[in-house]
RNA sequence: GGACAUGUAGCUCAGUUGGUUAGAGCAUUCGGCUUACAUCCGAAAGGUCACAGGUUCGAAUCCUGUCAUGUCCACCA
């Protein structure tokens, strides 16, 4: 450097050509030393249409940091990226741009439908992916994956196969989520609580023989379907009643009154009308005392024949029509406002309705158990450490998993059924094996699976399972999942759960939760709020290693995290700091001596053993993952230790002839140093320092770091 | 209904096993173009450590309770 060289670290001149520089020599690809253990993440794959939001700035900025401390610590270290098909959110997302257009995905068909919106994921993942870079994504693009690669489709079915083989996948009919919007059934994950104003209906039910019980419903139309009363077995009230008949009114059908501990005495009446194909508790009730399934409400909501004279109408009208009804013949006992909560889909935000349907399950408790002790036993740790305890607490209470969704866009579930005889079907790779097994023509499942099915295999697909392949052996299992605790049931649970079950194996020794994103007004990040910060804009404007530092600094696991605009700035301004230090330094002693190769004054001394503390200090906030603490500890080092003071008084002994010498080395070794203790966090600005000092050397990508 | 997290300066956060006058950065104010950096340097101001009890020679730190904020789970006929 020389005093000419610019007096600001310009971002728009280094970035690009040093992320080409890294991506060209090869330094993101594991250096694979089979006496070492790799290191090695699986980025969770952003949606492949998915423009970067600020929440993946958080997760590219951590998952970065890791690697690149842990490529500098001289370990095989391996970040495989990846790109997600995302059914469910694609799906919707390419119908309302066909809507757009004024078409549906019906006039495409099933088969044009999916090209096309496989054409569209495929351009748009090369945005994202370019994005992703412009981060400094430090990844092994030579090991991308999609979730809908060939071979990831295979071991999808290979995984379904095995599981149905050993019985741990049925297809069975069952009260299940069900989004009228896009027409097709969710898992309960899927769906969201809220508390909304509706009305409680007192209905009177009489008694054959006599008298009457009374009943109450928040919705009255699906009183079509009731095939029980159901009172406590303990309620003295009720004694004498079970076991008798009730007339169901409208119906005129004759239903009994049983007992069930389920019942709430406390609530209302103390007797419930049941309905087992509108209700999941009232389903399972119906297993018990085996009642029939009478469904009155279709996929379209509307009224089925079994609802006798309201068949036809939608179930907002007939619930009208059944209330007045009632009422002229004098049943109806009460009215009044009650707020319950009401199932919506997460993702159309519509109620959701809950209907009898047949679909494919996985039974998950042969699953859950060895993924409970999996952690327990501390082969899997969590970071933080509470969320263990969020975890034990849905495994322990865990339900069969719904994995069929009425969706085009997936993975299709790989049952044929004979055509002649649809009760007989086959899971297979394809049509010729399944004809072959079947003994005749067939037709595939219309459904595909849910699309956290194929991401819970995720760990291992991407090594190229169930291939044992070299990755496999050498990589599997990865050492961090580094995601956000939203998805810790939805995801990071199925890998665990079809990690252990498909390779036998914990799919990662450790789980890093990193927190939400929020504004300086605490309030989430998000589109209808009108709060987003465009990372790209944010690298345009400040460069991708302020916007880093703007990400993680007073980060920690699991918490959330602040971001605006001036914090970020503030870590250009550090950016150019460094830039400047190192300007500093080689103007000052452009030909500086290793220290190994001088006497060293005192004070050179104190600086560098000061140094090496702090050197210690990073690495072990980095081995506990503390990555907030680590990342605010370098920049006060650097800065207001180094820079303000070590640096100020260090510039009498550089104008001194007797300490010029030493200063000038002992200030170059702290500078290089820095630099790479710097570089996971800020890593555009330190290569072009780098770059710029110590080129001959090779990239600061691939150095030693200099505390153990 | 249950669980968890957080509450320290205007804002974002530190504060190690309890130990002098509670620390940074950003923002603010004042003074400086001092031979790397004005994307800078120096300085100032700013705190009842949410609140109330308790343990202790000593509490931001440990215990109990309360309040506020946020998150998750369950569920409501």
């Amino acid at each position: 450097m020389k005093a000419e060289t610019p007096k600001t670290f310009d971002p728009k001149i280094w970035e690009q050509k040093i992320y080409q520089q890294w991506e060209s020599s090869g330094g993101f690809k594991p250096a694979i030393d089979k006496k070492k253990r790799p290191y090695t993440i699986i980025m969770p794959p952003p949606n492949a249409y998915d423009k970067l939001h600020i929440g993946h700035a958080l997760f590219v900025t951590l998952e970065d940091i890791m690697v690149r401390y842990h490529r500098l610590r001289g370990e095989p270290t391996l970040w495989l990226p990846g790109a997600d098909h995302a059914a469910t959110a694609s799906q919707i997302f390419y119908e309302k741009k066909l809507r757009q257009e004024g078409k549906s995905r019906h006039d495409l068909g099933r088969e044009r439908f999916n090209d096309e919106l496989m054409q569209f994921m495929l351009e748009q993942r090369n945005t994202m992916e370019d994005q992703l870079r412009r981060l400094g994504a430090s990844c092994d693009w030579t090991r991308k994956k999609f979730t809908l690669d060939e071979d990831v489709s295979q071991a999808v079915v290979y995984t379904f196969k095995k599981m149905y083989n050993e019985g741990l996948i049925y297809r069975g009919k069952r009260v299940i989520n069900w989004s009228p919007k896009s027409q097709t059934g969710l898992s309960d994950l899927e769906v969201v609580h809220k508390e909304v104003e509706g009305e409680l209906t007192s209905i009177r039910y009489p008694i054959k023989g006599g008298g009457e019980i009374v009943v109450a419903t928040t919705r009255p139309e699906t009183m079509l379907g009731d095939t029980a009363v159901a009172v406590h077995p303990r309620d003295k009230r009720y004694k004498d009643i079970i076991g008798k008949v009730v007339v169901l009114p409208l119906m005129g059908r004759e239903i009994p009154v049983i007992g069930d501990e389920a019942v709430d005495i406390k609530f209302g009446t103390g007797a419930v009308k049941i309905t087992p194909a509108h209700d999941p508790n009232d389903f399972e009730m119906g297993q018990r005392h085996n009642l029939e399934e009478v469904e009155v409400i279709d996929k379209n909501i509307k009224i089925t024949k079994a609802g006798g004279k309201y068949a036809g109408m939608k179930a907002a009208e007939a619930r009208d029509k059944i209330i007045e009804d009632l009422d002229k013949l004098g049943l109806i006992a009460g009215r009044k406002k009650f707020v319950h909560s009401v199932p919506h889909s997460e993702r159309t935000g519509e109620p959701v309705e809950q209907l009898l349907s047949e679909q494919w399950f996985v039974k998950i408790e042969p699953l859950a158990k060895p993924a409970i002790e999996a952690v327990k036993k501390g082969k899997i740790k969590m970071i933080p450490k509470r969320f263990e305890k969020v975890y034990f607490n849905w495994m322990e209470n865990i339900r069969d998993w719904n994995i069929s969704r009425q969706l085009w866009w997936g993975h299709r579930i790989p049952v044929y059924y004979l055509e002649s005889d649809r009760s007989k079907f086959a899971v297979a790779f394809d049509v010729q094996e399944a004809e072959k097994e079947l003994g005749g023509k067939v037709v595939q499942d219309e459904d595909t699976l849910d699309t956290w099915f194929s991401s819970g295999l995720w760990p291992f697909t991407t090594l190229g399972w169930p291939e044992k392949t070299e990755d496999f052996k050498y990589f599997y299992p990865t050492t961090v999942m580094e995601t956000g605790h939203e998805i810790i049931f939805f995801w990071v649970a199925r890998m665990i759960m079809l990690g252990l079950y498909c390779t036998g194996e914990a799919p990662f020794e450790l789980v890093y939760f990193n927190g939400i994103v929020r504004d300086k007004e605490n309030q989430k990040i998000s589109r209808s709020k009108g709060n987003i910060i465009d990372p790209m804009e944010m690298v345009e404007k400040y460069g991708a290693d302020a916007l880093r530092m703007g990400m993680m600094m007073g980060t920690a696991a699991g918490q959330d995290t602040h971001v605006d605009e001036d914090k970020i700035r503030a870590y250009r301004n550090f950016a150019n700091k460094i830039w400047n230090a190192a300007r500093f330094i080689n103007i000052k002693s452009p030909d500086a001596k290793d220290v190994t190769d001088i006497k060293l004054g005192a004070e050179d001394k104190k600086m560098l053993d000061e140094f090496s503390g702090v050197a210690k200090d990073i690495t072990k906030l980095m081995d506990k993952y503390d990555i907030g603490q680590a990342g605010d500890k370098l920049y006060q080092y650097f800065w207001h230790r180094f820079c303000d003071e070590c640096i100020e008084e260090a510039k009498l002994r550089l104008e001194d002839d007797k300490t010029k010498d030493s200063t000038g080395a002992a200030l170059n070794y702290i500078l290089k140093n820095s630099l790479k203790l710097l570089h996971p966090f800020v890593p555009f600005v330190t290569e072009a320092v780098w770059q710029t000092l110590y080129q001959e050397e090779g990239l600061l990508l691939t150095q030693k770091w200099p505390a153990s």
